[in-house]
DNA sequence: TATATAACGTTACATTTTATCGAATATTAT
DNA sequence: ATAATATTCGATAAAATGTAACGTTATATA
């Protein structure tokens, strides 16, 4: 587990106001630990560990509030909850998905397609976030 | 609705010996005559209107079928299905939705971001497909 | 007609997510 | 320090979404 991840976490929750709670250090902390991702009743199952009884609204709270701030990235193929890899300023995620051996890898940069570009830069659209999935075979699964 | 999406649908079911039947024809009609993704149990309420007390698997089966053959998508942020705006014949779908009305709108050209198609020129890895959803503002909403 | 396959109907269940509400905790103002 | 305010949590319950299993019906084809 990448403990410079939770300092920089602690971090971000004292700068902004946050609390860093139990729950919320604990579920993030069980995400960044998995390789894959890993979808919330895992988290959940992995909760009940630390902490007493809990129950899906407190995995699901933790894991809302990491998303929302790019701590994790929800990879919605899959129903699961990843952490970022991209020390995630941008809006903008990109993912590549084996789909033999499910290793997730995400794109450090980002990027959109011209096309998608073309459109706002016309103000046919304003866009604010995207999400790209892409899936396939991995190198080693190859 | 579309007639001429349900003489492709029908020619291909033709061509390629599979059957046209009323549960798929019935779900690819009611997702084309929605302007907005729709979701698998709303699709099922409609289904009620045309066939005898349909249940969960009868939508999720046909919606599968449809969706197999690109003749409709999922919006995976969405939980919901839409039906194909772009003659699809590639691996790659990309969708603009608006936050705000709802509306999305399917890119009719297929491209990837560089930073993937690298990694794939590179053999990091095999892309079989991909699904780009940005979220935003329309122009209308604007 | 006999056989194989595709698709369906139905039941039942599994998974994923959310609403609600009162209690606890932390923050801020007095 | 105390009171007022806002945030987060714990717990219950239910809603929303999706699937496994199995026997039946329809279609293709030999
Ligand atoms: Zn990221
Ligand atoms: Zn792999
Ligand atoms: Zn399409
Ligand atoms: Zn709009």
């Amino acid at each position: 587990m990448n403990s410079s991840l939770e300092k920089k976490a602690l971090d971000f929750c004292i700068k902004n106001k946050h609390r860093y709670t139990k729950p919320r250090e604990s579920v993030l902390r069980i995400i960044a630990s998995s390789n894959k991702p890993i979808k919330a009743y895992d988290v959940l199952k992995h909760l009940k560990k630390v902490l007493k009884n809990p129950k899906p609204p407190t995995a699901y709270r933790a894991i809302e509030f990491w998303e929302k701030y790019n701590f994790i990235h929800r990879i919605d193929s899959l129903n699961a909850y990843f952490v970022c890899e991209a020390e995630h300023l941008h809006s903008g995620s990109q993912f590549l998905i084996c789909n033999q051996c499910g290793e997730v890898t995400e794109s450090h940069i980002c990027e959109i397609p011209k096309i998608i570009k073309k459109k706002i830069e016309k103000n046919i659209f304003s866009a604010k976030s995207w999400n790209l999935e892409v899936k396939g075979i991995c190198s080693k699964c190859f």
